[in-house]
DNA sequence: AACAGTTTTGTAATTATTACAGCAACTAAT
DNA sequence: ATTAGTTGCTGTAATAATTACAAAACTGTT
C-alpha cells in the first residue's frame, strides 16, 4: 500500500484512500481489469466507494501517465498499471488481454505521424483465440 | 460502384445495395469515419436505410476481413476499407483519425503473441495532437 | 406464382460512460 | 480550534453507442 502511494506522488497525484486502492489494485493485479472489476474488487475494502469515483480516479491516473487505458474491442475499457512499452493481446473468445512482450520497441518513434504536433500515446494491439480457448473448442 | 460489387464478391460477401453502398463509401473515402458518418451519408442516396443494417453489415464486412474496425477511444468506432498493413493517429483534440504509414511492418509478426493460437487481426495506434489543432492553439 | 432462405428494418432494451450537484474531507491561515 | 476555501467523493440522472429481436421485404429457384 506505501508502494502506491508513494507511485501517485511521484506522478503528481494526491493520494486519497481511493486512489491508493485504485493505483494498487492496478500494480498489484496484471489482469487489465475493466471500471467494473476494479469497482467490483475494491467495494469489499471500500464499502463507501462510488463507481463514479473509479472513472474519475482511472481518468486522472491516465491523465498524469501513471496507467494505461487500453480500447482493444469497443465493449469495455480495460486498465494497465504497467506503463512500459509492451504490446496486448485480447482473445475474442474469453476476452481476456495479456501482455506482449516486445523484442524492441523502436519501430514506434521510427513511424510516429507526420502530422502529429505531439504524441501522448502509442499502442500495439493483437487480436484472435487464445490457446486455452483454441484447447476447450477441441474438446 | 462495380468496384465495391466485385470487392464484396471476392470476399465471399453476398452484394446487397447496401453492402454495396457501405463498402463503397469506405473504399472511396479514406477518412475513417463512424457508424454515424456513413448512415448520415448514404441515407441520402437509400432513405429507407436503417442504422441498424448499417452496424449488421459493417460487421459482416469485418468478419469476412474486408474492413477494418478501429477503436482507439473509447468513445466511436472508426472503419477503415484500407486493409493493408498501416498504422492510425488519432487526435484526441478533434477526434480525426489520420493514416500512419509504415517503413516496415515485419515487427507485428516478430511479436506475436506467445499463447495466441490464432491472430485475427493486429492494430497499431498513437494518440496525441494532429499540427492543425496544435497551430489553432496558438493563435 | 409460390416457396425457402436471406436481408433489412424499426423499435425496444441494454449498457458503458458522463454530467452534475450536493456533501464530506482536507488544508492553511488566523 | 474555527473558519474559509479548495479538493475529492458520492449518487442519481442523463446520454449515447450498440445490440436483440421480430416482423417485413427482398432474392433466387422450382
Amino acid at each position: 500500500m506505501v508502494v502506491a502511494k508513494e507511485y501517485l506522488e511521484s506522478f503528481g497525484i494526491r493520494p486519497s484512500v481511493q486512489r491508493i486502492a485504485v493505483m494498487n489494485y492496478l500494480l498489484t493485479h496484471r489482469t487489465h481489469p475493466t471500471v467494473d472489476d476494479i469497482y467490483n474488487a475494491l467495494s469489499a475494502e471500500i464499502p463507501t466507494l462510488s463507481r463514479t469515483t473509479v472513472y474519475n480516479t482511472l481518468h486522472l491516473l491516465y491523465e498524469h501517465g501513471a496507467i494505461l487505458i487500453l480500447c482493444i474491442d469497443g465493449i469495455n475499457a480495460h486498465f494497465d498499471g504497467y506503463t512500459h512499452p509492451h504490446a496486448h493481446f485480447m482473445c475474442s473468445q474469453c476476452g481476456k488481454v495479456y501482455d506482449v512482450d516486445l523484442d524492441d520497441t523502436s519501430f514506434v518513434e521510427r513511424n510516429t505521424p507526420r502530422n502529429a504536433a505531439k504524441v501522448t500515446d502509442a499502442q500495439l494491439y493483437y487480436k484472435g483465440v487464445c490457446a486455452d480457448c483454441e484447447a476447450k473448442k477441441s474438446n
